[in-house]
This record gives structure tokens, C-alpha cells and sequence, in this order.
DNA sequence: AACGGCATAGAACAGGCATTCCATTTTTCT
DNA sequence: AGAAAAATGGAATGCCTGTTCTATGCCGTT
């Protein structure tokens, strides 16, 4: 005989077919891996999907997804596309249901749990937060000046740091230039010298305020260079060098605040600035040939 | 023309159907009627059968459900099959909405505004997801493993780094031993060299995976040091070196992914392990009163 | 009671689907 | 280094799909 007396069992379930997939990972072969990450990764694809369109989204041919569902047991793909599909039919989507979903992870039994949902919950709360509190139209002012600078000065230290670094990775990304400020105190100084008033300078600073930044953001303002900032009061010395500003108040969990919401800010503004600035270089370019 | 100027607009999601065909309901002929009342009924079988095992299941014919789509505007069954599908798709209907609601300040009306708006709801879906798919166990279990390190090696490259660095903040301020590796590439090893299994690593890594970070990962797991990981597919290089990790998709807007609910399960994480630090330091010194 | 118009059923059709098969490449073992 | 085995890509295939079309049934109107 062939075959094993006792096959390992079909997954009868998404769960059941996470776990197998887990499992058996590093013995498939390099396809079979790709489609394997695809399916855990992109699961609602596949559950919509058909065959053709998931195999060109994944760099796969059709026919590796059969031979994968037929690896797991399956007869062929379609019978493993059911339990994609049976997943999603199952979770009750909706609002109601999700907090349900909240509580059946009731973190709060455990220690530390009580933190974990407390930070959670704060974020939910910083978010609404921004959302009312920024004015549109302050943005997009900030997203105007920020956009036509030639090169961005993110200025922030300490605990606004992590988000300059975001932004500044994503910039990267984007193609956008910016320095980062705040690094070697040294060089710092040195880097603002060169701004001029065709840059721009995005800073960010919370309480307790590092007069390093506020005294950097300070200089360029004098030096005509237009500074948009994040602080969290009105009162900040970020404020009065600063041509737009946000006040931004994170929520907080027993004294300790996350950064949730200054990141989605720093995002979005982010984005649209990359954003704006094609705009901007595709009228460029219209003038140019027209 | 026979058409009328203008047609009602055909409804783009899933609220809007259910609106137009409740208010129709009374105009339409009887197996239209049907049809209508057992899409309501099984929205999930219709996102999910074919036509002709639809209509067998509402008892009409193929035809009448091609008819049915077209008297609300659609060009056939499929188009109409979308909006059911769409409706299982999006894990929460109702933040981008929510946020409308919010509209005392109207983001949508300016350019940059949808961005803005974009985002933070996208932060909220990622908050959403932690809330459930975060183990209360595992994550006990993380803290566990990183309380009772002598110091605490984080690894994060690039987009991850962030969320490491402001780790970093928080330890420093929170008197927690810790080592930042990420930053100049050659004193990094000899920084990990120095690990001994008495400490403990976090690292993070979120596809496309810096290959450093899963090394530095497998090198510390070798050692006998262990790993605690956030990473965003369960088949992150750094899962296999891990005694606990936690897989942790933040919702994206526009493709653009921030980092909210990361920074959220960061802070969480860091301030757990601080609290227990300091229970466990308590109760070490009451050893030695006693 | 007979007509006209619309709703319906069911067959016909073209297109797209999952699957299979085989030639080729890649990997593994000798 | 060579041979055997496994994995892969890509075209061929037959089934099943959504849609269209036409004959029939139904109902209200005159």
C-alpha cells in the first residue's frame, strides 16, 4: 500500500487549516510557500476571488494554487476556497458583534491585561480626539507650505521623536527630501544653517517641551523659514515660531500616553504632502510643454 | 428616448441597497418581490452562490435574479453579487461613516481632508483588530519573558524602528535596562554578542522583512536568549525564533500603512513589563527583609 | 369576453472557470 | 557529476457560469 494507513485529517475549518499551513511551512516547496503566505496573508481574496485572478495577484500560476489546495488534502482548489469562505460567513460582522469579539478576549482577567485594553481604549479615545480637533483648513495649509519646500527639516527629540522618524523613513520612501533634526547635538546646528526660506520645517514637541527643538524652530522662523508644528498645548514654544500648528492632545492609560493618534496625524499629513507634490511637479511639467 | 433624464443613482454599498429595495419593496412584481426578501434574508448566500444555486435556493429562476439586479440599476447579477461581497469585505462598515457623522468638521470638502479622515479610521480598524487578535495568554507571557530580563535588546530596522525607539523613551524613563539595536550596522553583533540567555529580546519586523533583523533574531534564539517578536504575517522570519510573538496587521489607507495600533501595543507592552518589574523587585526585597 | 402589456420560465449561448496534463526546469540523492 | 525525482509553467480541455432571448402565462382594462 501506498498510502499511510492514517492521512492527517483535511482542515475542517480555517483555524484548523491556519495551523496546518503553519505547520507544514517549511517543508513546502518555494511555490507552494509563496502561495501558502499569499493565503494567510490575503485570506478575504481568496475567498472572493477566482482561481485566475488570485494566481496573478500572488505571482503564481493557476495551477500551483490546485496542487497547493491538493498538498492540504483538498480535491482541488475549490473545495479549499470553501473554507476561506465559510470564515467570513461565519463572523458576524457589525458593530455589535465586534465588541463582543472584544470581551471573548477578555483581557482584563489576566495582569496585564487591564493594561493592555486601557491603551488600547486611550488610543480609540486620542483618535476621536484628532479627528474633532484639527482643522481642515489648518491642514491644508500645512500640507501647501510643507509641499512646495525644496527640503523638509523634521525637528524633534526625545518622546516626538519616533514620530520625525516615521516621517522621515516614509519620506524616503516617497521621494520626498527632508533632514533629520536631532540627532548629534553637534551637527544639528549646523544642518539648520543651511535652511533657507524655500525650505520648511515640520516640528514636533509634547510636554515637557525640549527647549532644543523650541529654540531650533525659534532660529528658522527668523530666518524666514516657514515651520509647521505638533505640540500638545496651545501654550508650547513650538506655537509662536510655528505658521500653522496642531494642538493634539493624546489621551492617556494611568498616567502613560501612546503616540497612536500623533502617528495617524503624522501619516496622513505625510501622504499628503507626497501627495500634493505630484500634483504640483505634473503642473510643472503641463506648463512646461504646453 | 424611452429613459427617463434621470435614474436613481444605483446604490454603491450595502446600506444603500438595503435602502432602496426596503423602499421599493411594495412596487415590485411577486418574484421580484421574493428575490428581494431573500436577498435581505441570506445577504451571505448571495455573496457567496452562484446564480443558479441561488435561485434554487429562493426558488425562482436565474433569470428573475438578472432582472431583479437590473430594476435596481445594475448592469447584471454580478454587479449586484459585489455589493454583498463588498459588505463581507470590509471588516467594519461604519468608521469612514462614523467619522462623516463627526462632520462639525467637514474634512471631506478639502483635498487633503479624505487623506486625513483616511487614516484615522484606519487607525481605528487597526485598533479594532489588536483588541481581538492579541492572545490576553500570549501576551502575558511576553511580559513575563521580558520582566525578568537583565536587559532588554530591541531590534527594529527601518519602518519599524519608531516603534523601538520610542520603546527606548519609555524604558529609560521607566528605569528598565535596555539596548537599542539598529543603529550603526557594525557594533550591533558585538552588542548581541554580549547577550546572555538572563536577557531577553523584542524585535519587530513587518513585511518586506530586513533580512538583519530575522539574523540578528535567529542568532539571539540560538544562544538560548529569548525572543519575543511583533510582525505582521505568520510567516515572518522572526516567528520561527520566537518564544512568543504576535501577529499584527495595521489596516492601510490608500496603501499606506501607519502605525497606530503598533505604537498602542508597544506602550502596552512597555508598561507591563515596568509594572511587573517592579512587583517582582518588591517581592525580592521582601525575601531579603523576611 | 377579448385584448394588450408586462412578468415569468426555460432553453440556448458564448465566455470564463477550475482542472488536468505534459514538457521543462530545479532540486536531491547517489 | 550524473541520474532520478520533484516541482513548476503553461497550454488544452470540458464543464459550468451568467446572460440573453423567446414563447407562454397572467392580470387588469375596455
Amino acid at each position: 500500500m501506498a498510502m499511510p494507513e492514517t492521512t492527517t485529517e483535511v482542515p475542517q475549518d480555517f483555524e484548523a487549516l491556519k495551523a496546518a499551513i503553519l505547520e507544514r511551512k517549511a517543508e513546502l516547496p518555494k511555490r507552494l510557500r509563496q502561495v501558502a503566505a499569499y493565503s494567510l496573508d490575503n485570506p478575504d481574496e481568496i475567498a472572493f476571488g477566482t482561481a485566475a485572478s488570485i494566481a496573478t495577484s500572488a505571482e503564481v500560476q493557476p495551477s500551483t494554487l490546485v496542487r497547493f489546495a491538493q498538498h492540504f488534502g483538498f480535491e482541488g482548489f475549490s473545495s479549499l476556497q470553501q473554507i476561506f469562505r465559510a470564515r467570513l460567513r461565519e463572523r458576524t460582522p457589525g458593530y455589535e458583534d465586534r465588541l463582543k469579539a472584544l470581551s471573548a478576549n477578555d483581557h482584563s482577567k489576566l495582569e496585564s491585561g487591564s493594561i493592555f485594553n486601557g491603551f488600547v481604549a486611550a488610543a480609540h479615545r486620542s483618535l476621536d480626539n484628532i479627528a474633532s480637533s484639527v482643522d481642515p483648513e489648518a491642514f491644508e495649509r500645512a500640507v501647501d507650505i510643507l509641499a512646495k519646500a525644496d527640503t523638509i527639516y523634521l525637528i524633534a527629540k526625545r518622546r516626538s521623536y519616533p514620530i520625525s522618524s516615521y516621517m522621515a523613513y516614509a519620506f524616503g520612501k516617497l521621494k520626498v527630501r527632508y533632514q533629520l533634526v536631532g540627532t548629534a547635538a553637534g551637527i544639528d546646528d549646523d544642518m539648520l544653517a543651511m535652511a533657507t526660506k524655500n525650505d520648511a520645517a515640520f516640528a514636533v514637541s509634547f510636554s515637557p517641551y525640549a527647549s532644543e527643538s523650541a529654540a531650533q524652530a525659534r532660529l528658522l522662523a527668523e530666518r524666514k523659514v516657514p515651520v509647521v508644528s505638533l505640540t500638545d498645548s496651545a501654550f508650547s514654544p513650538l506655537a509662536e515660531s510655528s505658521k500653522v500648528w496642531f494642538e493634539l492632545v493624546e489621551a492617556d492609560h494611568a498616567g502613560f500616553r501612546s503616540l497612536s493618534a500623533s502617528m495617524a496625524f503624522a501619516m496622513a499629513l505625510t501622504v499628503a504632502i507626497a501627495e500634493k507634490r505630484q500634483r504640483l511637479a505634473e503642473g510643472d511639467q503641463a506648463e512646461r510643454n504646453g
